[in-house]
DNA sequence: TTGAAAGCGCTAACAG
DNA sequence: CTGTTAGCGCTTTCAA
């Protein structure tokens, strides 16, 4: 009786379709996975009873039996953040479509963690692995990664990642430096002098390259970088809650804020409102990443735009094209995106 | 030559940690996954043989053998979205310490992609399946979901939905009708009586509920709930937007604009500022969900909160719990969050 | 073009 | 407590 082991499966196998299709279970496979040497008609057949069965390969047996999985996995700091949650949803718009199923996993911006995700995921056997965090500036850091990514390359997995990282690897790179450069320059052109810069870890790559533009446009403005306050906190709303509390009290004489990602900029914007403080009126406040609700906070932020869906997508394609020899690098674009939070400063 | 075969697949088999350690296969296999039946003195030596060899077992093998993985599925309607990236992030919080993967997909608000999402997953014999998301009103289109989640539960598989109830599985369920009530009522209480709601499609019970729980203190304060401009859209900001215009452009009389999301909600206040009408002097809006920027909206949100990282949390403990024989619900509070978007009814 | 059979790496009886 | 061995369901040579 076949019933029974269906039972304890609970699903068909190929051997059933190949029964019912009258074909040996190779045929079978063969037909379904659409590989030559089947004649047309046999094919077609098998695949007719298989849908009519309603039968579906069972991935691990086809992965483990093939070497390699119809599987991709991304690495996040944080999936509740939109920055990361807008990137995975185009890594999901494009796999979707190529059949390839996404595996999510949380670093939470520590590189143990990362590592260890990284180990999961070739553990599973994915075919592509996407890196989406930050890098760490001290490449030592990282030097575990490093080498588990490319022995996972070396036997035929694929790797991207976005932003700068020192993995060696195709990379999606925005460009950080030139976006800070740009938002720093529109408050310095707009006449701000005092101005405080917000940030998360300067161990990011990202906070990096983004300080490394401020500093330019800066020190070409004629100022000392030296004289502008950084104040350091959590990359995130609550960091940049706690940032603004530590100017308000240390540095009440600036006349604009600068964020290096939206999340901060929004806490910076409610402690500045429940202060009292008018934006921009006294103080202007800019973000950086242009997160969906940036134009919707109140006053509407201004940001430097960068395509997080796209560059979710544009990191799968790079990892799912033909492997080149060297990494590939993809610039995305960034774009000024003045709203409402930035003016003049107060006379 | 071991060499060789090490490099064909790229990693280390359990037989080679088993020689290294000098013991079987079995019991290297008994050791490193915790299974009783072997001296501890003997299982710590395989372990640490296994760890200093970097060995990972192989996932495929290991779910092929055991008939079971050791990863979770989870559908939402778009990651992008915050609403889902929330619960996706409550869902990873508790499935990182308990070993797990998590596998996500896009169901696109589509009962037809949602059902091929939920194959897919069942294909890729995960433990469990998650789907977060709204159901919709009529059971029938939602008929395949049901019977292929019925078989995947039948034969072992774990499943537990957020918010929907014509599945039949354990289900995490935020009580959208009593929520739907409190905001109605709060804005009932400040005086308003020419209140219009903006939806998503009727379709999604979601909506049906919340509109319930609408009507249900609509009619307890004396007034017809048909006299209620009820404007559907698209479930999304954009769909609020143009809900926006319509009201103004048909009703422009009303007071309050109660959204059924904070998404829609957004996009409400996006075009009552454009076209500078203050809020809430002249008209109050309430959303509902609570997402993480409806408190650094301007003027802040009045919403109702649902704990979504908790639901998430929530539904993934209910799908590893031991199986119940019937479905099992968990309600989780809601939370009538008053901030600066409300006021009485201009005079 | 088709089929038989040897694994893929691991788990889980079943012996010892 | 430990080892032997038969699969898990599929892909892929190798023959026919």
């Amino acid at each position: 009786m076949t019933g029974l082991r269906e039972e304890r499966r609970g699903s068909l196998r190929l051997q059933d379709v190949a029964e019912a299709a009258g074909v040996s279970i190779a045929t079978a496979s063969r037909s379904l996975s659409g590989a030559s040497g089947v004649s047309e008609s046999v094919a077609e057949r098998v695949r007719d009873v298989a849908r009519s069965l309603g039968y579906v390969a069972n991935v691990h047996a086809r992965s483990l039996a093939a070497g390699t999985s119809r599987s991709v996995g991304l690495v996040v700091h944080e999936i509740g953040d939109p920055y990361f949650s807008e990137i995975a949803s185009g890594v999901l718009h494009v796999a979707a479509p190529a059949g390839l199923t996404v595996q999510i996993c949380h670093s939470g911006r520590d590189p143990e963690r990362e590592l260890e995700q990284i180990r999961t995921l070739v553990a599973s056997r994915v075919g592509a692995i996407i890196v989406a965090g930050s890098g760490f500036v001290d490449p030592a850091v990282q030097a575990g990664a490093k080498a588990d990514l490319q022995a996972f390359r070396a036997h035929g997995g694929r790797v991207a990642v976005i932003g700068r990282h020192h993995l060696g690897v195709d990379a999606v790179l925005p460009d950080n430096r030139a976006g800070g450069r740009a938002v720093a320059e529109h408050l310095l052109g707009l006449g701000h002098r005092r101005i405080a810069v917000v940030t998360g870890s300067r161990m990011l790559t990202t906070v990096a390259d983004r300080l490394a533009g401020v500093e330019e446009a800066v020190t070409a403005a004629g100022l000392r970088f030296a004289d502008v306050p950084v104040v350091e906190a959590e990359f995130t709303r609550q960091g940049g809650k706690q940032a603004a509390e530590q100017i308000i009290a240390e540095h009440p004489d600036v006349t604009a804020v600068l964020a290096l990602n939206d999340d901060m900029a929004i806490g910076v914007l409610s402690v500045l409102r429940s202060r009292g403080v008018p934006v921009p009126e006294s103080v202007s406040v800019v973000g950086f990443d242009d997160v969906a609700v940036a134009q919707d906070l109140a006053p509407s932020l201004t940001t430097v735009r960068l395509p997080m869906v796209e560059m979710g997508e544009k990191a799968l394609q790079l990892a799912l094209a033909d492997p080149s020899a060297r990494p590939r690098r993809r610039r995305v674009g960034h774009e000024l995106v003045v709203r409402d939070s930035t003016a003049p400063p107060p006379a």
